[in-house]
RNA sequence: CGGGGUGUAGCGCAGCCCGGUUAGCGCGCUACGUUCGGGACGUAGAGGUCGUGAGUUCGAAUCUCACCACCCCGACCA
């Protein structure tokens, strides 16, 4: 064992950081705080990344590309907009560089400076919305559907790879409305399109709700959420979908006719999601041998490793693959890789692919040829049965399905299992230090809140939907004592 | 921005305190041979502006100064 990884119980984190690095899907790059998203890792967000324009579409958006910079002045324009950004923006000051006469070094050229600095985006509502002011005048020019995919700068000082770096991948959506109710509606169809792909996509079971003042987006009326558990207990925030109402279109003085003849402002949402989901995936699945990938994501389905000794005997296992395994899989849409790569053994090779988290593995030698079988290895478990040679394809097609419901299963059961109501703040600590979400009655204040943070550095993750806020009433926040507003998850967040 | 640390082969490091002739080690890489059902082994080999720039010295990876970059811990965050 050359090259071991660290164990989840020695060190989560580090961990975290091998998994990535073994499965070759990511390393730092010499600009600080940016990755190199490797070929492997960005297969990954392909495959996120067809699925989710493949539903945007379906729920009638379109996509669209607006520019990387941001004139500086734009961020004036909304005033909780720019003090949530503009802490971590990088700006464009000047368009030329030189040869010094002096040093014979590149420099900046004075005398290329700006007349206004550029932002190079950290979201895009602003950009975005001075663009609609051109194309909206009348409520037949409504709604608009819009998702960029792109890519956003937002200079954080401690970055993690895919968790949290200066510049990441994401999509960002960007809808206009003429009314509040079908904004509204907009939004939570969006934070419900997200959560479905976190479960049937990711098999990642995620708690949805909305955001607490303290937590919303700048510049959002409401923010709804999509919260993950990771292995360690610590909450991953996943998805956002935020109603807007009509901050930005008053921003912008984006107004339309209606029906009745009278101009009003338009009513917004954004959404969007983010190369995060890579880091989510890691985290909720992987083992202390490497990857876990739930095998719709999955850039490979299944790698068959031939064991031989001789050149005929791969040729006779090469036919036979051929022949008894490949089209039959191919035919279901499974991907296949047949590695006959003789520059490394078997050993090496199963090691190799179990890292990076092919949901199956088929072995195939001349013993198995002899007996009409194949070895099949799921990742998931490390489970290795002989299956016949004959409908072999019909046995892997059920052995994904099997794998996708399994993963989903044992991290919602990770997570209820790690989910605990407390009715005191004892309770409360222990729950979040030891790593867990705690289901608690909050008064509703910001005030708590921010106590609560600073004590534990807890946070409330989500109000989620499927509690009956009812259940608050006669109780009691845990921390203020006070009368409780709602039922909220507390966590420890990354 | 505050505190701490590190820059030596593709990667991980030793050497520096106490200056000295050819700068080492492990992994990886190349060639050949033996291996091949869970990360093989042997032999031979390739690979270096010692972060950058000045200075001290007969002589600097080593001492001095300046600069640059990155990492870790905080505050901030998808």
């Amino acid at each position: 064992m050359a090259k071991a990884i660290t164990k989840r119980s020695e060190n989560y984190s580090q961990w975290y950081n091998d998994i990535v690095k073994f499965a070759d899907l990511a390393e730092y790059s010499q600009v600080r705080g940016c990755m190199v998203i490797k070929p492997y890792g960005y297969a990954i967000w392909e495959k996120i990344k067809d699925q989710l324009d493949k539903m945007f579409k379906e729920t009638g958006h379109v996509n669209a590309y607006f520019p990387l910079f941001i004139p500086k002045s734009f961020f004036n324009r909304e005033a909780q907009h720019v003090e949530g950004f503009a802490k971590e923006c990088a700006v464009v000051t000047h368009y030329r560089l030189k040869v010094d006469d002096e040093s014979k070094k590149i420099v900046v050229d004075d005398d290329a400076k700006l007349e206004e600095e550029l932002i190079v985006r950290p979201t895009s509502e602003t950009i975005i919305w001075d663009s609609y002011k051109n194309w909206i005048q009348s409520y037949r020019d409504l709604p608009i559907l819009v998702n960029q995919w792109a890519n956003v700068v937002r200079w954080e000082m401690r970055t993690r790879l895919f968790l949290r770096t200066a510049e990441f991948l994401w999509q960002e959506g960007h809808t206009a409305h003429a009314t509040k109710e079908e904004a509204m509606e907009e939004a939570m169809k969006m934070i419900n399109v997200y959560r479905t792909f976190a479960e049937e996509w990711m098999a990642l079971p995620v708690y949805s709700g909305h955001k607490t003042e303290n937590e919303r987006f700048a510049g959002a009326i409401e923010t709804y959420s999509i919260e993950a558990m990771m292995q360690d207990g610590k909450a991953l925030q996943a998805g956002t979908s935020h109603f807007l109402g009509q901050n930005f279109s008053k921003a912008f003085d984006v107004k339309f006719l209606n029906k009745e003849g009278k101009l009003e402002y338009v009513w917004a949402t954004s959404w969007g999601v983010s190369t995060r989901l890579i880091g989510a995936l890691i985290m909720a699945h992987s083992d202390d041998n490497g990857l876990v990938l739930p095998p719709k994501l999955a850039p490979l389905h299944v790698v068959i490793v031939p064991v031989y000794r001789k050149p005929e005997q791969l040729a006779e296992i090469t036919k036979t693959v051929n022949e008894k395994i490949l089209s039959g899989l191919r035919a279901k849409g499974i991907t296949v890789k047949y590695d006959d790569d003789d520059k490394y053994k078997p050993g090496y090779k199963f090691n190799e692919y179990e890292v990076k988290g092919v949901p199956v593995r088929l072995t195939i030698g001349m013993r198995d040829i002899e007996n009409g079988q194949v070895e099949v290895v799921r990742r998931d478990t490390l489970e290795k049965k002989f299956y016949p040679l004959d409908n072999i394809a019909d046995t892997v097609e059920a052995l994904l399905n099997d794998i996708q419901k399994g993963i989903f299963k044992k991290a919602k059961d990770f997570r209820d299992s790690h989910t605990h109501e407390v009715s005191n703040f004892d309770e409360f600590k222990e729950v979040v230090n030891n790593g867990g979400f705690a289901l608690a009655y909050w008064d509703g204040t910001t005030e708590t809140e921010l106590k609560i943070k600073e004590e534990t550095k807890a946070t409330i993750r989500v109000i989620p939907f499927d509690i009956d806020q009812n259940e608050a009433k006669g109780n009691k926040d845990v921390y203020s004592g006070k009368d409780a507003k709602y039922k909220v998850i507390f966590a420890k967040a990354y």
